[in-house]
DNA sequence: TCAATACATTGGTAGTACCAATATGGGGCG
DNA sequence: CGCCCCATATTGGTACTACCAATGTATTGA
């Protein structure tokens, strides 16, 4: 009988994990500043030397980017080389569509995972998301962070490492050189309550663990979105 | 005019530059132990703060490896997975499972679209495929190039850039680290029969134009081989 | 007003001490 | 003699301190 596949992590390593779900779920935002590294270390009650270690890490893998002076920053995808999405992009000419199409697979997938695995946890955060999405609309922004956080939240609630890592990319993606090309969708204020009625909607099926529902929802919302740039397009 | 280019570069990226330099020019061979961090650091007169950095880089990129108690070591070729980025990006924990419930949004999804969009030309790939896997098969290999290959194949016929660069990623991806575990289910014949049976069922749904089924077929084909491994892992 | 200087902040390096895991060798017990 | 157990040495991991280097900001002076 097995009896423990516990895990002496290295603290290190623990930190790492922590920052880079940060990155992930979004709290910390591309181009962001991270806390400086004497208070993270008190704040976290480690010394210095394992926080270095753990955003050295994430420097290596391109997370985070030091710059002596003035602080550590979430490094903004533009400036990241590795992005697959990216390259793709550049190479193969995609078009927003083509994105979205893509995101229709992955994230009605996405959807019915995180129904089946979401803690209370997860919830919590998609409906933080939301809320933040709904406080930038009111105070007259546009919510494209927030609602990009609503899907990685969904993303990380399906406990997959490998769908996180891909969603986490496409976001990346949509950051960088279609932003302006969401702005037609998003300025127009009836389309933003439509976008956050469905997400609530979302988290609601999500919560009641119904797998096809989410599905269903999920590819209402995607199909909504993709409808409106096809009718643009023409 | 520019008078110096020169580089102030940081002290433990000079180390790590040579030392990389070492296993390169294949001095440090795969699973050589390194020098003690303690003597390295004495013989290349720095501290072992910056020794320890520059080595953390190497094992981050998959260079060395740690094992406390032992030593520092170059880490074998075969040991190492193809992508380092992916591997070290939190994937590197991912199991096949994870990776078949990604499929799934995106190979069900890739296959809607090919129902929409295929040509007879996309047809005539896929059977060719087909028809390489039940050779490979009938040979007594195992036909996961072919299987590869086929998937690819709709992906092509979707005719989305995306798509076709996620999913090639996909299968690089699964041919490195991951293939051994494929063996399973590829060593008995009666799952191969059913494989190749349903591929079969796959091109002749999507040259029907009819998105639904097409849809449908694959999610059957995935939950096929999800639920074999699924099987095996308790 | 503007420029130069001084200061504060933040990452980078150094050095030391000690903890944790592993390997090795020697001594005791069978 | 041979095996097991334990003390010890070796090596990576963490902690703490001090100081260097680069950058930004505030202060000062002409």
């Amino acid at each position: 009988m097995k009896f423990k596949p516990i895990k002496p992590k290295k603290i290190s390593d623990q930190v790492f994990e922590q920052i880079r779900e940060l990155i992930f779920r979004g709290e910390l935002k591309p181009s962001e500043q991270l806390m400086p590294e004497r208070e993270l270390a008190e704040t976290l009650n480690v010394s210095r030397t394992t926080i270095r270690n753990a955003i050295n890490k994430l420097v290596v893998l391109g997370l985070l980017e030091h710059k002596q002076g003035q602080g550590t920053f979430v490094t903004s995808p533009d400036t990241r080389s590795g992005n697959p999405i990216v390259a793709a992009m550049g190479v193969h000419d995609a078009t927003i569509i083509d994105l979205l199409e893509v995101r229709m697979g992955l994230e009605c997938n996405s959807a019915a995972l995180a129904a089946r695995r979401g803690t209370q946890k997860d919830y919590d955060f998609l409906e933080k998301s939301i809320e933040e999405m709904k406080e930038e609309i009111a105070s007259g922004r546009l919510g494209t962070e927030a609602d990009a956080s609503f899907h990685m939240a969904i993303a990380y609630a399906t406990k997959n490492p490998v769908q996180v890592y891909l969603m986490k990319n496409f976001y990346d993606f949509l950051f960088t050189g279609i932003q302006k090309n969401l702005k037609h969708l998003y300025q127009e204020p009836k389309n933003l309550e439509v976008i956050l009625k469905q997400h609530y909607k979302i988290l609601d099926v999500i919560k009641s663990k119904d797998e096809v529902r989410s599905y269903q929802v999920m590819y209402k919302h995607i199909s909504f979105v993709l409808d409106y740039f096809r009718s643009i397009d023409n």
